[in-house]
DNA sequence: ATGGCGTACACCGTACGA
């Protein structure tokens, strides 16, 4: 079983991209986020004829997030219970696989929280709170459980090009670590870091500057698994191919396989 | 140096992303 996740901003751009990635990638979940559209507007069409269900919780201009999936989502959850936020940020549903073997997916878009101070850097913590407090209920119920998304933190200085550079910024600051770990504390596990990975691997790089050709980026998009699921993971790498094409998203694909029991 | 680039909405600029 293949997982992956894909910050697209915009589907409406990158449907095309997401399209073609799938056709050359035909895994078994592919979580999305920063859709930039609304509800009405997503192109389920477009994914059902290239054999793919999909569930999705859009929002207009911004956020949004969805599963796209061999598999029909049952058990769909949009938004985190009990915590009123107007912002679409996670979305989860109960895959089962042809072995029937269900896996609980979650496509997250966290809040990336402008700057360290701000009170978008408040509401990120504060989101984050919200996040570990229902998945540790969430984990409890569902021991195959995958969350998948552009988390944006970069756990470790070895996540970021130029750690000096970026020392206390947005996206490394310690409270933004703590909030990451807080999440690892659940027992889950970032699958990346299962592997020898080369140095340098980033998931996000700057349209400006010129920053993919010259590898300045950071690592924010994460697949992060229980204890069951993580045990079977056998790979887990980005896909820079797609972040090469012409008029890209700014973050590239990561994609997860996992052994079945 | 809050600039650089890209997207959306709307307006001929502003908000936001990371």
């Amino acid at each position: 079983m293949k997982l992956a996740t894909w910050n697209v901003n915009s589907l409406n751009v990158r449907l095309g991209h997401v399209i073609d990635w799938l056709q050359a990638n035909p895994v078994d979940a592919l979580c999305l986020q920063e859709l930039k559209l609304p509800d009405e507007k997503f192109p389920h069409q477009a994914l059902e004829d290239i054999g793919y269900h999909a569930c999705w919780a859009g929002q207009k201009t911004y956020n949004g997030v969805a599963i796209i999936s061999k598999a029909a989502p049952q058990d769909v959850q949009r938004n985190i219970p009990g915590y009123d936020d107007p912002q679409q940020r996670i979305i989860a549903a109960t895959l089962a696989d042809a072995q029937g073997m269900p896996v609980r997916v979650i496509s997250a878009y966290c809040p990336n929280g402008q700057a360290v101070g701000s009170d978008k850097y408040a509401y990120k913590l504060h989101w984050f709170e919200a996040l570990q407090q229902w998945l540790a209920d969430e984990i409890q119920r569902h021991p195959d459980l995958a969350i998948l998304g552009d988390y944006n933190v970069a756990p470790t200085d070895a996540d970021v090009h130029d750690p000096d550079a970026w020392a206390g910024n947005i996206l490394v600051s310690d409270a933004e670590r703590q909030a990451f770990q807080g999440l690892i504390d659940l027992g889950l596990t970032d699958t990346f870091r299962l592997f020898d990975q080369a140095p340098k691997i980033f998931s996000w790089w700057d349209y400006r500057q010129m920053s993919f050709r010259r590898n300045v980026g950071v690592r924010i998009d994460h697949i992060l698994a229980t204890p069951d699921l993580a045990g079977r993971c056998t790979e887990c790498v980005v896909d820079k191919t797609p972040r090469g094409w012409e008029k890209p998203s700014d973050h590239a694909p990561v994609v997860a396989r996992f052994e079945l029991p």
